[in-house]
DNA sequence: CGTAGTGTCTATAGCGACTATAGAGTCAAC
DNA sequence: GTTGACTCTATAGTCGCTATAGACACTACG
């Protein structure tokens, strides 16, 4: 028995939004429809949802999803890449970590700057316009700056809600 | 002597457009310009500056900029509030550290789920398709869906590049 | 039978912090 | 005078959704 939209959505945990959003970008075929046009879903729709969302939840893009479906759906060459894929993104989430305790120590260095209270001169202000935040931020491989450049990779590999 | 927008850039370390953005958004005021609309800075729009990267690089995003600029240009409270707006930050920070040490645990979970180099029944597509990504999964509160919620406020607090 | 409430449809715009592009003007050096 | 680097404005694109508007479909209740 198929599933309408809302259904699939409660199921699979994501919006119905986001699932028309899927088909609109190629990830989830186009579904049969009722003679009121409303979408209708069997169970291989259900199961590639969840590995939509699953994929998501491990940080993949679209892109990436899509060409794990791709290679799903035509099994032609060594998975060999997918491999790769999984590394890759390993590497990236290590360096994000990196760099987010790197900033948490800074965040902490500022915490301790201020009393609060103070109309004036309140040292986070101080150390926000004129302090180096740390030591190691000195030189040019500051991890604090590493971090500006990782986001972009991180912002393609984003899951909200 | 002033400079023009390329070498406000360059001392800064962010792009031309950036700094154009920062003006269209309010955070730098309108500066002057030559007789050819070519906009020319001064010293204090050079700390503006700095101070504006400083703290997108301590995750602030541009709204929470705009109060610190405001409170620094008339600090007619008390700035016990940016000890506050800094705790937050650490703590959001802490989450986004947990969040992605427990995808990190998942992915390396996924790279061993596969010897590569087969065609079909690649294990860790097996995986992406049917497995729940780790025990800890199995109940509500796992900590990955937990991630998914947590980007919303994250995506806010990106710097990129 | 009407109607209220919910679900679904399409199309379009908005989010945040930029980034990219187009087309035109400016300036310094050769 | 022409090449190349720089600047200007305005507009659209990025990513993965999210929100909104306006219309149609379906079910339950009186």
């Amino acid at each position: 028995m198929p599933l309408k939209i809302g259904e699939l959505a409660k199921r699979s945990g994501c919006q119905v939004v986001t699932i028309r959003y899927y088909e609109k970008e190629g990830l989830l075929p186009p579904p049969e429809r009722t003679d009121a046009n409303y979408r209708l879903y069997n169970d291989s729709d259900v199961e590639r949802l969840h590995f939509i969302r699953r994929c998501r939840l491990h940080g993949m893009n679209l892109a990436e999803i899509r060409e794990l479906l791709a290679f799903k759906d035509h099994p032609t060459v060594s998975c060999a890449w997918i491999n790769e894929l999984v590394e890759k993104h390993i590497a990236d989430v290590e360096r994000q970590i990196a760099s987010l305790q790197h900033l948490k120590t800074h965040l902490e260095t500022l915490r301790h700057a201020c009393s609060g209270d103070r109309q004036q001169d309140c040292g986070i202000l101080d150390s926000l316009d004129h302090g180096s935040p740390c030591a190691c931020c000195e030189d040019e491989h500051c991890a604090l700056s590493e971090y500006q450049k990782s986001t972009d990779a991180e912002k393609k590999a984003r899951v909200s809600r």
